[in-house]
DNA sequence: GCGACAG
DNA sequence: ATCTTGTCGC
């Protein structure tokens, strides 16, 4: 099933759930089955007021959340080392909210957050869990390639070919 | 001198 | 996200 919509508001770090939040929690709640964690591509306690995408979603839905992003938001941590599971922790405010984390080696790491109800090392472990030698969560590359082809689809469509 | 801050 | 540069594997 394809859940389609426009977007609640232009891009705006810090507001990003204004953007997809609606969005995506009617894409979840279209699931046939609740999934035991979800992997969201934003951030979850790092963010200034502790509420990135990822932990309102979690909260709307009352599903454990894990958030992983490219670069932190406005948490900081040193680089983790360049080995399989290398891992370095992500502060904001001299709190741990997340790590970076070195899922394949050579690679840059991603940041991963911790979000609704869960904390940092749940959330390296799940993206671990998920990932298995590739440097991005099988589950966000399936997502990634669904929501291309289903975009693509759509525009095909409009535009009449 | 410019930008810094998820997608 | 989008773009550009650099590296790796088929």
């Amino acid at each position: 099933m394809i859940v389609e919509g426009a977007a609640g508001a232009a891009y705006e770090a810090g507001l990003l759930a204004l953007r997809e939040g609606a969005l995506l929690e009617l894409a979840v709640r279209a699931l046939r089955a609740a999934p035991d964690v979800l992997l969201v591509n934003a951030t979850g306690r790092d963010h200034p007021r502790r509420a990135g995408l990822a932990t309102h979603l979690g909260a709307m839905l009352g599903l454990p959340t894990v958030g992983v992003t490219h670069r932190a938001l406005v948490a900081h941590g040193d680089r983790p080392s360049d080995e399989a599971g290398g891992r370095s922790p992500l502060l904001l405010d001299g709190e741990c909210v997340g790590a970076w984390l070195r899922t394949r080696p050579g690679t840059r790491p991603l940041a991963v957050h911790a979000a609704w109800r869960t904390d940092p090392d749940v959330a390296v472990r799940v993206v671990l869990a998920a990932t298995r030698g590739a440097r991005t969560p099988v589950p966000l590359r399936a997502a990634r390639r669904a929501a291309r082809s289903a975009r693509a689809a759509t525009c095909s469509a409009a535009v009449g070919d």
